[in-house]
RNA sequence: GCUCCGUUCGUCUAGCGGUUAGGACGCUAGGUUUUCAUCCUAGUAGCAGGGGUUCGAUUCCCCUACGGAGUACCA
């Protein structure tokens, strides 16, 4: 039973965009499969035709495109089990709906939903809830009550019907969860959850057995708020007959708000403080929120983080690349609770990934925005900016904020570093430091350092005085690299400029 | 309400009867740095509570509390 190919599938409705914890179900439902040898599917459960959202389907796509997640069938790369989008498969579902009545599994409801619904209301009323189960559905308008004439009769007349699985009575359903081990759960605790709707579609439960039986999966992992459902499609494994290649569940634990209560949700949006999604999304209805790709999160930095939420190697490693990721990946090491996530983490993770990265991989996105400014220089010296500042940044474009100086001359001066920095006689300083710069031959850092150092120990002035206000002059700020290198790249003449314009700018 | 799942530093987690309860993020302090940041070092802080079982419970069992999920012709 457990030793046949593994194969999984990740199965999310098209209903928006795909947040991270839909993201983190799809990954983790890969790492398993490719530390298997497996095969990833992509499934759209697209059965509720009311919450289908254009460009859902091409969001969730591109999202596993940019985590690196690979799919091995699905509905753009086709395969042998297909379709994969449900509303192509209807044909497929009625058939087992009718083997399941045929078998007394099942059986024919005729109640409205306004009949149900009432009925719903009453029970609140009556501070109890309404369930359709063993104790009501002999009371029901369904083919249970009804003889057989009068089901026939409303059949063919036409009249709609919804397809109900008759839950067992008072029977111990005895289920196993890869990362939950046993659960058990009385049948009479549940309902007769309706399999096929009046619309002629599925619902989820019968779907999602039928599918995964003829796509011949082997493991089903997804979210914990599946777990209630699990005796249901458990039961119905059985009912068809399907027992023997019945896959095995693990139920991921969920992502948590941060803040309060509650699970992660799409609705979540921007409210957070961080994204929930990991692309930038554009609802048809003109609602946006943001993404990590475009909030500036490497994918693989992204991918890393939701791998360790709700998941560790148990060793210290806490950087993986994805083959790294898969080479360790077990399903026994999920944890079992609920995870919030922490934003602080994420970003010393993309930290990590930016001195992780190469000088050109990191120049190449910074000249996209150095462009976008209108600022084009030379890729060499970009490179060189890149490989002074980049650690200093969590994302990219933090870059420009570490490194403005070496392309514009400042224009203003940090007013707390004037305050502290710029003194009486410093502004004679400054003119006196750019004499001694503007005479030295074969401009560089270290002939500059030396010239300005020679200059100073003459002068018996305090060093830390005087670079922190040449500094100001030629930064604008209290801050970056080694100041003899950013004089070097901007060079001599612009040195010069700066300084004469810091004399001439700060006043005291 | 009912059913199911869960509960170790603020957060993510290690721990699978005997540990000074470990790591990471964050925070604080010190060091490095002519500055800022990085970086390095140190510190901070935790087994939800109560009963058992046991020579011994963070670890096993029960109860309570708290958290989460489900309870639709949604997935």
């Amino acid at each position: 039973m457990s030793n046949r190919k593994v194969r999984v599938r990740f199965a999310p409705s098209p209903t928006g965009a795909l947040h991270m914890g839909g993201v983190r179900t799809a990954l983790f439902n890969y790492l398993f499969a490719k530390k298997h040898g497996g095969d990833f599917l992509l499934r759209i459960e697209d059965t509720d035709q009311t919450r289908f959202v254009e460009g859902a389907e091409e969001y969730i796509m591109e999202s596993l495109e940019w985590c690196g997640i690979k799919v091995d069938e699905g509905i753009r790369e086709g395969g042998a089990f297909g379709p994969y989008r449900q509303s192509e498969r209807r044909e497929i579902y009625k058939k087992y709906a009718d083997q399941l009545i045929e078998s007394g599994h099942a059986y024919y409801a005729f109640d409205t939903a306004e009949e149900l619904g009432a009925l719903r209301q009453k029970g609140e009323e009556n501070k109890e809830t309404f369930t359709y189960n063993n104790a009501t559905r002999v009371e029901l308008n369904n083919s249970l009550k009804l003889t057989k004439q009068e089901v026939d009769a409303k059949l063919n007349a036409g009249e709609s019907y919804v397809i109900r699985f008759k839950m067992p009575v008072n029977h111990e359903v005895k289920m196993n969860d890869i990362i939950r081990g046993n659960v058990n759960v009385n049948t009479d605790t549940l309902d007769d959850k309706v399999l096929f709707k009046s619309d002629g579609l599925p619902t989820y439960h019968l779907a999602n057995i039928v599918d995964d039986h003829l796509m011949e999966i082997s493991h089903v992992i997804r979210g914990e708020e599946w777990l209630p459902s699990m005796p249901l499609h458990v039961l119905l494994y059985e009912a068809l007959g399907w027992v023997d290649t019945m896959p095995e569940f693990a139920h991921l634990p969920l992502l948590l708000k941060p803040t309060g209560n509650g699970k992660l949700s799409k609705r979540d949006g921007d409210k957070l403080g961080f994204p929930v999604f990991p692309l930038f999304w554009k609802a048809p209805n003109g609602d946006t929120a943001s993404g990590y790709r475009e909030e500036g999160y490497f994918a693989d930095a992204f991918v890393n983080l939701l791998a360790l939420l709700g998941w560790n190697p148990g060793t210290e490693q806490e950087i993986f690349t994805m083959e790294e990721l898969i080479a360790a990946f077990s399903l026994d090491r999920v944890t079992k609770s609920g995870s919030k996530f922490d934003p602080k983490k994420a970003e010393w993770y993309n930290h990590q990934y930016m001195a992780l990265k190469t000088d050109a991989e990191i120049t190449n996105l910074f000249i996209v925005e150095l462009k976008e400014k209108g600022i084009e220089v030379e890729v060499a010296l970009v490179e060189k900016v890149v490989g002074m500042v980049k650690e200093r940044a969590v994302f990219v474009k933090d870059i420009w904020e570490q490194s403005s100086f070496f392309f514009e001359t400042p224009t203003e001066y940090d007013e707390k570093v004037v305050k502290k920095r710029w003194k009486e006689n410093t502004p004679a300083q400054m003119t006196a430091i750019k004499e001694v710069l503007a005479g030295v031959p074969n401009f560089n850092a270290a002939n500059a350092k030396q010239a300005v150092s020679d200059y100073i120990e003459k002068n018996e002035w305090g060093f830390g005085a005087i670079m922190n206000a040449l500094r100001l002059c030629i930064v604008g700020a209290g801050k970056g690299p080694d100041l003899f290198d950013i004089i070097e790249m901007i060079g001599q003449e612009e040195t010069v400029l700066r300084i004469e314009k810091a004399v001439s700018v700060i006043k005291k």
